[in-house]
RNA sequence: GCGGGAGUAGCUCAGUGGUAGAGCGUCACGUUGCCAACGUGAGGGUCGAGGGUUCAAAUCCCUUCUCCCGCUCCA
């Protein structure tokens, strides 16, 4: 068991590094900070940047019938009552205080624990969805919800998104926003937060074309990991049980990563059926049915649905980048996505070179995302690059002068190349374009 | 929500009633000049927050917040 110790220090090791270097800092942290609230640094903010990015374009970009979306996170409430949400948590839980099991109370008989005869706490309700009031008014009536997923606002656009762009079933709807559930446990730092954000792709299928589109999104999904050249033998698919399947799920497949903190989901690959339209259809009194012009028929599609965890994809990024070696600490992104791409640094800081190195940030800033350092000896910014996963670094030493030439210091194998100065930009191109 | 542990400089931590410290990092100047380790100097902390005891509190007491571990929960 010197394993979980282990493990804990890795974890400890990244979120020190992450406050240390502008990663992530931990929210409202001089009012003593505020549980499970994470904000993101310079460099946070820019890499859960591409990580977005590059899942938008995988979405939207790559595939001629998938669309986008951006749905606002206050909604009518009676979505969340067709959802299911509000009916699933207002039950009032009790709880026993010797063996500590949580009952629902509507459905004991008794009045102590039926586990183990012990007293109960009086009855709470548990809503994991946050709530708020619409208008000035603090009346039941003004009651609205912060979406805890955002999924409903693709349901509910369904049919405006298939008339608006003529796609016709199959077809997907992709949206990426923050979602909110009043989590009884967060923690893990970044993992499970009460505020979060979803990358979630909703795929419109003919009924009975459900299990094959599930199997081509399961393919994908964990090939974008894959594109993200996240560790292989630390990626899986863990397969929901029918006892672990949700209301509305006929089978669910997670993409799990093994964290330093253990196998945790990444991204839920979920086949919904007609699950929630047909509940929309009840609750709304709309027809949200298709007409399928070529079979002739009407039918409320199937959804598959893939939703992954933002944040979670980040800190996944950041935990298996993390490579700590003997004299040095790296974190190996794959380069597309690292928030400095490429750091110039002039080797000494005389004889003209910051100039010279100024001049190629300037010429190249519109293109990769660039950082100018000049201050300390080579090794130490060479380190300090390393610290944050920038891939390349270019020296300018006073030989550049002579042949116009740099040198590029390649961050996972420290080997160096020396490169003309005009062929800088199309050799960083190269190196650098994300596997689209 | 329950139980345990912990909060002192950006990071890692020492300091158990008597003037708030170290290492690393950061910044400036000098030196070196291709892989952190040189010299000099500087900045940085109402010791998580609030209250109490005391002549005196980082230190003792109470409350609270945050983080970690375990349980519980997890649409």
């Amino acid at each position: 068991m010197s394993q979980p110790k282990k493990t804990n220090e890795t974890m400890e090791k990244i979120v020190s590094l992450c406050k240390r270097r502008g990663f992530i800092f931990q929210s409202s942290e001089i009012y003593g900070g505020i549980n499970s609230c994470y904000d993101y640094g310079p460099l946070g903010a820019e890499l859960k940047r591409q990580v977005k990015d590059f899942w938008w374009k995988s979405m939207t970009q790559a595939h001629e019938n998938i669309e986008g979306l951006d749905a606002s996170i206050l909604m009518h409430p009676r979505i969340w009552e067709a959802s299911g949400h509000v009916e699933g948590f207002t039950d009032p839980l009790v709880d026993c205080k010797k063996c500590k099991n949580r009952f629902r109370a509507d459905q004991l008989e008794e009045t102590t624990c039926p586990n183990c005869g012990g007293e109960l706490t009086e009855p709470r309700q548990f809503n994991l969805m946050f709530k708020t009031f619409m208008g000035p008014v603090e009346s039941d009536a003004n009651i609205v919800y912060l979406r805890p997923e955002t999924a409903q606002g693709i349901y509910v656009n369904y049919l405006n998104v298939l008339n608006s762009s003529r796609q016709k079933v199959p077809f997907g709807i992709a949206q990426i926003g923050k979602a909110f559930r009043n989590e009884i446990t967060p923690g893990n730092f970044t993992f499970r937060t009460r505020e979060f954000e979803q990358m979630e792709m909703q795929y419109f299928v003919r009924p009975g074309e459900d299990e094959p589109a599930m199997e081509a999104w399961k393919a994908e999904r964990m090939a974008w990991y894959d594109k993200l050249q996240i560790n292989p033998s630390k990626l899986r698919f863990h397969e929901h049980g029918k006892n672990e399947l949700a209301h509305y799920a006929k089978a669910a497949f997670d993409v799990e990563y093994e964290f330093p903190i253990g196998w945790q989901e990444l991204e839920g690959v979920h086949n919904r059926t007609d699950f929630d339209l047909t509940r929309h259809e009840k609750f709304s009194g709309k027809n949200l049915k298709y007409f399928d012009e070529e079979k002739k028929e009407k039918y409320i599609p199937y959804i598959i649905e893939t939703s992954a965890g933002c944040d979670r994809s980040v800190l996944c990024v950041l935990c298996d980048a993390f490579t700590e070696e003997e004299e040095r600490t790296v974190l190996k992104f794959a380069p597309f996505i690292a928030p400095v791409q490429v750091a110039i640094l002039p080797l000494v800081k005389k004889d003209g070179l910051p100039e010279i190195a100024r001049n190629i940030v300037a010429d190249l800033r519109s293109k990769f995302r660039m950082f100018y350092d000049a201050g300390g000896s080579i090794g130490r910014r060479y380190r300090r690059q390393d610290e944050v996963g920038t891939p390349f670094c270019i020296t300018i030493d006073n030989d550049t002068k002579g042949d116009n030439a740099v040198t590029i210091r390649e961050r996972d194998s420290m080997k160096q190349d020396r490169v003309n100065i005009g062929e800088l930009s199309d050799y960083l191109t190269k190196r650098l374009a994300p596997p689209l």
